[in-house]
This record gives C-alpha cells, structure tokens and sequence, in this order.
DNA sequence: CGGATTATTGACGCTTTTCAAATGCAGTGG
DNA sequence: CCACTGCATTTGAAAAGCGTCAATAATCCG
C-alpha cells in the first residue's frame, strides 16, 4: 500500500522497519475514487492527507480566463498534500485522471512524525524539495524550450519519476493514460498544437503515443532532444542509470 | 541582520526571543559580494547556507540553448539554498543582481535546528512550501497569461513580498533594480518584446518603472489586471490586506 | 569624458493560437 | 449487433503574439 512511496523516499536515505510500520499507521483507511473528480479542492484543509497508491492525478489551478494549468502530475507513491500539516488552506486543487486508490493518513499523525521522527522528517522535507525543484524545471521548461522539446523533456521526467517509485523497470515503456487536452493543459500549449507536436515526435521515431501507452523509441536520442538531464531529481545512480 | 527572515516567518507563527537567539547563532559571517556574481553554482553543496540581508539575487538554470532561465527572485529574508541542508548538490544556481549582503549559517546548526526546535522546523519547512507554491503560480502564470498580464503578476507578487518581509509599508511604489533583461529572463520573454509590454502598462497608466524605480499608479486595477490573487502566499491578513 | 551596458524602435518571420469542421473511437441502450 | 452519443483526435486555414535581427538612443559607471 505504502510501498511505492517508500521506494521513492529510499532513493534518499533508508527507512528501517519501524519507519514503515509508522507510516503505515498513519493510514486509517483506503479508498477508490473515480476519474475526474477532485481528491482536493483549493481553500480547503482537510483532516487527511492523501496518498496515490495506484492511478494518476495532476495538481491545477483555475485561471480566470477559463484556463485549467496543470502544475504537476502526480502517480503512486505521491502525497497529494503534506502542504495542510503547515498550512492551513490549499493554494490549488487536485484532481484524477484515472480512477484512483487513495490512502488517508491522519493529519495529526503526520504531523506528530513530522516532530518525533527524524529520519521521516528529514525524507519527508526531502520530498518538498523535491518537488520544488520539479516545478523550477517544469518553469524552465516552458520558458526556454519551444513545444517539441518541452513535451519530450515531459516525457523523458515521468519515466524517471516511474522508474524512481519502483513502477517500472524498463525506461522505454509505460502505460501513460493522459489525453492530448492533459498534455497541453500541463505543457502550456493548445491542444491542437499538441496533437502536431506529437504528430512529428512519431514521425521522426522518438515515440510511440497511443491507447493509454507511451512508447520511447530510443531513449539516448530523446533525452538529447529534451535535453533532459535527470540531475534535478537526486534520485539514486542506479534509477537514473 | 535576520530581522526580514523573522519578518517573513512571523507571517506564520511567532518566534520567542529563544528562537530568534537561535537563528542568530547560526550566522558565522556577514559578507558583501559584488553584483553578478554566483553566490552559489549547481551542482555544488558548500558548507553554509546563504542567507539575503540586503539586495536582490536570483535563481537560475542555464539552457542547452544558452538561454539563462530565471525561475525566482531572492530579497532580503530569502534562504539561498536550504535545499543543501538535505540534498547532495545544488540544482540550480543562485547569482547577485544587485551588490549583495549576505548572512552565512552554518549547515550543521541548521540541521540542528531542524531537529531540535520544532518551532523552527515548522517555520522551515513553512517557508519552503510557500517557495514551491510561488513556483506553482509562476508557472501557471507563464503557461496561461498573455506577456502584459504575466509582468503585471510579477510586480504585484514581489510587492506583497517586500510587504511581507517588512520592507516596505506601501504597496505603490519600491525599489526595483531589476533591469529588463531580468524581467525577460524571468518571465520567459525576450528583452525586445519585454519593453513593448511595459510601454503600453506605462501608457495605461498602470505604472512607472525607470531608474530602478517601480512605481504602481493603481494598485487595485494593476491586481484586476493581472489577475493576481495573493492567497498563495498563505501570508497575514494585513500584509495581504 | 568615454566605453559599455541598457532601453527603444522598426521590419519581418515563425511558432503557436484560434476557429471550425471532420474523423475516429468507446460506451450505452435498444 | 447496430445506432447513437459523447469525447478525443486530427485537419485546414487564417490571424495573433512573440521572437529575431539590426540599428539607434539613452543611461550608467569608473
């Protein structure tokens, strides 16, 4: 239930058993939710926080323009919101985008790790940051690389972000269940943008997009092209290869 | 010397005079450093951590491209790099766009810190989310504004900031060294098309900006604007208004 | 004062958006 | 099993926003 989370922190430091059977403990129960609902909404402070055991999900925030920004996709091993153990409302909202299994931890138990655990504190500090340091790279992205580049630099980040959960161990397959509106909804493009970049991603042979599944062709070339450099999320040698 | 990092977390709770005493400990060194010059290079992990007491600094990445991609701005109060307090190396860069006086705290205590003073570790980890929420907003708003209104949030963000640091009581008028170079860096705009937004902010009478100088003529229509909505920065009411 | 950096202007072109319509695809119910 | 529905994908054409290049004016700094 908490294993893929626990395979993400131990990219960082090593978790003993009574670390896990702690977290474990925080969760008081587990539940299914369908696609397109939000697990979170903005302003709110729920007495939970959320864990994606199995599915996808994406932070957003609404633009007054009507616009859905996308800030982050999230998959199994994810808190959904740590943020409501300081502070006391959200600044964005979270959504599925497939049908999801959740994980409630107590607020009040994570917070009570958070002070007397310090290896959980440290790896839970440690996922901030991390998370921090994706979204400044999400930032670069889309301001200094043009639509193709930006969507296979995407590309390249969520398959490290599966391989660091532990989801897989191949890095040039997976199922990847986002529509095209998804994509362009995160990449900062229009959708039918979207749909021609892809449209040349697969004709030059990086990538195969199809039915729920990503296909990477050949990853050297594809990291080159995104110019992905997988540095900026300290994960550990032998995921990153 | 650490009065706007105080500043800025008494937005979140209040420090004791114990808690202050503490911080203040931390800080081996004050050092003024000259402008453009790196406070700290990715990749490093140096044994201090920088803290801003007088100017302004910025993160950065450098791009394949040899585009340099500016994702924050750093004012007095502002942490460099607390992220080395937990992470092996730096992911970014950090550079002085004004001459620069710095604190330096030593890392250890820092860590200390972090595990002895729950107060403070709170407040830490606080000010942490609020820079990955800030991030959150960047994004979204380079990804869903058109170029005006991007700048237009830009200035109201770093307004409510200077407020929130104790720099200032206004919310008309600060110093602004930033030159449009910087502004373009940031906003993910090139210089050229930087300069025609401002004119026409300036020719609506939104604003003044010359000689290091931003004056707002309207604050509120400036907000309405830019469609800025300062509950991201989970900041007091009277900063926030 | 002189050199260097920054701000500004004009012209042109390209990436990306918008609008509108067509096609494809999966699920539902008769 | 087929028709129907709703949503995602794809296509085309035209326009907008923004970038690039290049040159000039203004400002800063020693």
């Amino acid at each position: 239930m908490i294993e893929a989370l626990v395979n993400k922190l131990e990219n960082y430091l090593t978790l003993s058993d009574a670390d896990k059977q702690q977290l474990k403990n925080a969760v008081v129960r587990v539940e299914d939710i369908k696609k397109d609902q939000d697990v979170i909404c903005v302003n709110e402070r729920p007495e939970f926080v959320h864990l994606i055991v199995d599915g996808w999900a994406c932070r957003y925030k609404l633009i007054e323009n009507g616009d859905r920004a996308i800030v982050a996709y999230l998959i199994p091993g994810d808190l959904c919101d740590i943020h409501i153990a300081m502070l006391d409302h959200m600044d964005h909202s979270v959504c599925s985008l497939t049908p999801l299994r959740i994980a409630y931890l107590e607020r009040q138990k994570v917070e009570e790790i958070f002070f007397s655990n310090n290896t959980l504190a440290r790896a839970f500090f440690w996922s901030t940051l991390i998370e921090e340091s994706i979204m400044r790279e999400w930032f670069a992205n889309v301001t200094s690389r043009p639509a193709d580049k930006r969507l296979a630099h995407m590309f390249c980040e969520i398959m490290m972000r599966y391989r660091a959960a532990g989801l897989t161990e191949r890095h040039d397959c997976i199922n990847f269940p986002l529509t095209q509106i998804e994509l362009a909804d995160a990449a900062g493009l229009s959708v039918v943008h979207t749909n021609r970049v892809l449209q040349r991603l697969r004709k030059e042979g990086m990538i195969t997009f199809a039915s729920k599944r990503l296909e990477i062709k050949n990853w050297d070339r594809l990291k080159a092209f995104g110019d992905f450099d997988p540095r900026y999320m300290h994960l550990r040698e032998e995921v990153m290869q």
